[in-house]
DNA sequence: GTCTATATTGTGATAGAC
DNA sequence: GTCTATCACAATATAGAC
């Protein structure tokens, strides 16, 4: 049984390489099955499915991402710190995890009606219980700053969007922005490197009165 | 021949719609024949392969976005339109193309391997030739607004990373936004209405001295 | 250019031995 | 739990008539 937790990790990590690199549809489960190092039967025998499979990895990949950053969003730290623990969540997880952004949104996409189930079994709550929760930290504290004069108004949805767009897009388009940057070896670690330091405060200053 | 472009246009359209709702690998070509209203066998006579297929969805429709932007960086316009002009692009395009950056986004990371040819015979120039003129043009630029202390500092990498980021991302995680958000029918389009009126601003801020 | 019919291979999934 | 062998069918691609 310690192999057999063994076995399934190894299947897990495999899937997730092979899901990373050519999508759901694209990856073959006769690849999974030898970067696993096991027969085809086994992956069958331990999620029943590619679907399933698929699904255990989508599941795995982001349990180390969501709930982390929506509890930081709705908790009771002040915004900037919410903001700079953001960043730094984001900016030290995807670079270990290549292509896994652009697979994530383009799923999403692929099967949209799956997300309020998965998001339920991932949180332990319904959807709209964490939005509404996020979001009502979030509008209180936006307009305790506003009112203090420390920040301009921004509207919650935008405030947010930004912000998770700053952290995770370089991520998701890579191969692109390597190409209209010119990048050569290395560059886009460097890249990400000096994102770590400056992001926040780029953010951080845009709310400036 | 007016019906050859005509069907093969029809075809274009269907595969897209297949594409953008299954990836490439998901899309099958008996659905693209069907909504196209012809026969499988045709889809072969135009395009050879269902990869080619794909690659001219692909080629067509990355055709609409990257050259328009691409030149309006590398112009002589001063930064600020710059900045403007691309949110508006962007924003303005996007909306009609639900799933489309999040599908590009993945095909890139499963063929990286294609993109250099791909925006060769995009621009008809070398990926490097675009990516230094557009590179030297807004180094030039920035920090010619840094030295007349119009803006802070900020690396030309940052700084397109940030714009595009900021303009694309929230399209291609439309269903997790929608879903953090409590989105209901309609809220997304006055989202995007709103950010439409403000991103540039936002933007534009943040690089304030 | 467009169709019907078919070839052929790839691939997810299962049966059953060990 | 793990394997070998095999099924069943899905899906790309082609041949050839019209």
């Amino acid at each position: 049984m310690s192999d057999e937790t063994e076995t399934r990790d190894r299947i897990l990590d495999a899937a997730r390489s092979a899901f990373l690199r050519h999508g759901t549809s694209g990856a073959r489960m006769q690849e999974i099955a030898d970067a696993a190092d096991v027969n085809k039967a086994l992956l069958h025998y331990y999620f029943r499915t590619k679907d399933r499979l698929a699904e255990a990895v989508f599941t795995r990949e982001a349990r180390r991402l969501l709930p982390p950053v929506l509890e930081t969003l709705g908790s009771e730290m002040p915004l900037d710190e919410k903001v700079r623990r953001v960043v730094e969540l984001y900016l030290e997880v995807l670079p270990e995890a290549p292509g896994l952004p652009a697979y994530v949104m383009a799923e999403m996409h692929y099967h949209p009606e799956r997300l309020p189930a998965f998001v339920e079994s991932l949180t332990g709550a319904t959807p709209q219980a964490h939005g509404t929760r996020v979001r009502r930290q979030l509008d209180a504290q936006i307009a305790a700053e506003v009112e203090a004069g420390r920040i301009r108004p921004i509207a919650t949805e935008q405030f947010m969007a930004n912000l998770i767009s700053l952290c995770i897009f370089p991520f998701a388009a890579r191969p692109m922005l390597q190409l209209m940057m010119g990048h050569r070896e290395g560059d886009f670690e460097a890249f990400v490197e000096d994102r770590r330091e400056r992001l926040a405060d780029f953010f951080l200053r845009s709310l400036r009165p």
